[in-house]
Formats: structure tokens, sequence, C-alpha cells
DNA sequence: AAATGAATTAAGTGATTACTACATTTTTGC
DNA sequence: GCAAAAATGTAGTAATCACTTAATTCATTT
């Protein structure tokens, strides 16, 4: 048996596994769900609740129900884990992005649901927001890495610079923003707002869910029609 | 003697030393900074560049200049010298914030430079972002276990909501704003935009210093007017 | 100049951590 | 059914980490 590369030669057996594999189209012994996707999953969690470096690998194996042995048999390190956990991320927000049907809608309207949007999901996403948090922490050393990220742009921003010129166009805007400054202002208001809830809640006494995060809303909507309204 | 604390046992020789300790008044055997602001100091950079799990007791020893003992003498554990780092950066920026003097100015002219005193004052203190960051990561776990950080509050809050009373007296502003709300959205526009320049940039292309920084100063001002003007 | 205690240093220690060598089981192509 | 390869499990290991024990230096007091 010399042939034979000696079962997982450490780093040799990286990722990009499923593509190059012979057989073995489909079904996986375990359940439904592939141990792979187990442990991104668990991964998400784990580094958005505690970080890279606080996040450990056999909690992450452990709540993937999966083994050490594994994380390294599909990502070769704790870092490239990382880098597909950066990239799973982003990749799902763009998808919910490019849900929004916001073209046909008047702009003021399109403008008002895109903010509603961005704090919806931050909500209900917030692993996203510690996780990039966590990555600006790293001074972007992973994403600048990842070829998958490099290639792809949000949707989002097409969206608001589509939304714009036809705002401009209808006489509803004023011609003299950029709408990328516009977008990173929606993107800021709520991303402050839900990022950094637990020291501002501290700080300010009230909780910033219930009332508190509906006044919000109306009032990030305000402010972002404010900007661009003649 | 049996009266004599027995030579610092661990824990028991906590931080309030300074005060309490009777002879020896000034000088330190060591040059001019004391060892335990130097150790803070540190800290503060460490924990900012790698966070508190990613940051090391012996890199912030070293970098103090000191050794490991010393931080186990001053502060007794990692995670309290965290929590003084925290009260240390917000006591300095609260410091900033006290200096600035815009009670006299026109309430528009004094939004405005309150917008650009933020920014700046994150532009030179990242390290303010980056552990501001860590501790919501951690859900505000050490702010709320701060008594000296509770009892403040921050004196920027106080002065926004005189700018606007003044703004609204004068007929300048719309009287249905809340202050709290005007407050945090200058925050967010400045804070957003350099916690997540790494990311942002990465995703742009282009870098968010130089003339892109100028530009956005201008919008933020520009949307934090706009936002209360009647 | 002796006593005193705070400040500092040196040298660990046990626990934890990312990662791996090796063995075994499961699946698939033929 | 049978090899070969893929997937998984076991049991580590070397390095690292937060934290400690214990001894020493040094300014100050008396």
């Amino acid at each position: 048996m010399t042939e034979q590369t000696p079962v997982a030669p450490s780093t040799a057996s990286r990722s990009a596994r499923k593509g190059k594999r012979r057989g073995r189209p489909k079904k996986q012994p375990n359940g439904g769900i592939d141990t792979r996707e187990k442990i991104l999953a668990a991964a998400i969690k784990v580094f958005a609740a505690r970080g890279l470096s606080g996040g450990r690998v056999n909690v992450i194996s452990r709540a993937a129900r999966s083994n050490d042995r594994m994380i390294y048999y599909y990502f070769g390190s704790k870092e490239r884990l990382f880098v597909e956990v950066l990239e799973k991320v982003y990749r799902d927000m763009w998808e919910a992005e490019s849900a929004l049907a916001l073209d046909q809608a008047d702009p003021i309207e399109a403008l008002e649901k895109f903010v509603g949007f961005t704090l919806d999901y931050y909500l209900s996403h917030p692993e996203m927001l510690t996780i990039l948090n966590n990555e600006n922490l790293l001074q972007g050393k992973h994403v600048t890495k990842s070829k998958k990220l490099k290639e792809l742009s949000s949707p989002a921003l097409d969206l608001m610079e589509r939304i714009y010129r036809r705002g401009v166009e209808k006489g509803l805007f004023r011609a003299d923003v950029k709408p990328l400054e516009l977008y990173l202002s929606v993107l800021a208001l709520n991303y402050f707002y839900v990022s950094n809830r637990y020291t501002l809640s501290a700080f300010l006494g009230a909780d910033l869910t219930g009332d508190s995060l509906k006044s919000w809303r109306r009032w990030a909507v305000d402010v972002i029609v404010r900007a661009v309204r003649v």
C-alpha cells in the first residue's frame, strides 16, 4: 500500500475537498446535514460569542457534535475555518440583500424599506456584527486574503445606487449626494445601535429593545430621508 | 509585628495601594512613571490590538518593561486589568469631551464642531473603538460590574442636550427630536466609519483616509444638521 | 544602622490549547 | 464482494497561558 496517501497527511488535506474527490456524490454516513456544514455553523456561533482567539477549537467541534480532528480534516486550521466563517456570513447577508425587490417602489419608500431591512438583518443576525468587529480588530487580515470575498460585492450598494438615481430623476432627491456615503450611513446608524447595545444600555440605563428600538427605527429612516431630500 | 500584611499575599494586595500605604510618599525606585501606569498604558495597546482573550499577560508586562508578577501585584488578574483599561479609556474620552466649550456658539455651528470632534477623537484614539467592541462582544460583562463607570455619565450627551435646547429656542431646530437619538447618530456615523475601515476598504477598494475622509466629514455634518433643522 | 514593608525579580506550575499520528469504520467504483 | 479512498474516532503532544511561590532590592522611618 505504498501508493496511498498516508491517510490525510496533516495540512495536505485541505478544504477544497468536495470538488476534488472522485466518488461519493451525495449521501453522508451521518444524518442529513454534512459534518462540514455542522462545523461551520457551530464555528459561526462560537466565534461570534468569543472571538477568534477566544473561540476554542474543541468547543466548536463539540457544538457541532463532531471531533477536533474533523475541523482539521475539512478546514486545515482554526484560522482557515475563520476565513470560511467570514465568507459564509457575508454570503448569507448578500443573499438576503438580493431578495430585496425595491426597484419598482417609490424612491422614498424604497429608502425606508432598505433602512428597515438593514436594522432587522442586524437584529436577527448579531453574529454578523461580532464577527465583523473581530475582523476589524485584526485589521482585515482575513478578508483581504479571501479571494472569494474579493470577487463579490454588495448587492445592496448597487440597489442603493439605483434607488438614488431614480430619486434624482424624479426630482425627489438632491443631486450632489454620493450613493456610497448614503449607503454607509444606513449601515452606520443601524450597525452602531445593535453592535454597541450592551455598553450603550449600561450607560444610558434604559434597554434599547422594545419601544426605544421602535423609536430608533423611525428616527433612522427620518435621518436618511432628510439627508437626501431636496 | 502581627499587624503587618504578610508581604503581598497574592490577590490580597489589590490595586488601591497608592492611597493606603504608610510611608514612601513620592519617589519610585524606577524612573519617572510609575510601574502601574506603564502597565495600564501597555495593556490599552495590547488589548486594543489583540482583544481581551488574545492579549497575553506576558506581552503586556514586557511592553511595560516590567514583569508578569507586577500585573498581579497591582491589578490582581487579567480581567481586573481589563476593567481598569475600560475605565481609563472612558475617563480619557470624557475628559476630552469636557474641554468642548460649545455653549456660546451658534447651535448649528456647535453641532458641526461636535461632529468633527467625535470623528477626530476616534481617529486619534482607535484603541477606544476596539476595546469597546471587545466589551460588546462580551455583552458588557465588565462595564456593568465597574462601579466607577456606572457613577459617571458622558459630558457630551449633556452638551448635546443643551445645544439642542438652544437650537429649538432660537427656532432653528424642530422640536420633536430626542437629543439622545441625535447624539447616538453622531457617534454612529463616525464610529462605524472608523471602526470598520478595514473591512470597508477591503470591499470598496478605495482607502478611507485622505479625500474620502474629508468628504465623509462634510457628509456627516450635513446629515446631522439636516436631521434637526426645521 | 537596623528595622520595615513596599516594589521587583526569578523561576516555576498546573491547566489549557491548537494541532497530529495512528487506527478504524464507512462508502463507493468496479 | 473487494479493494481503495474518504470519513471518523482515539489518544495523544509540544507549546502556551494565566497565575504563584518565594526570594531579593530599596527607600524610608526610627
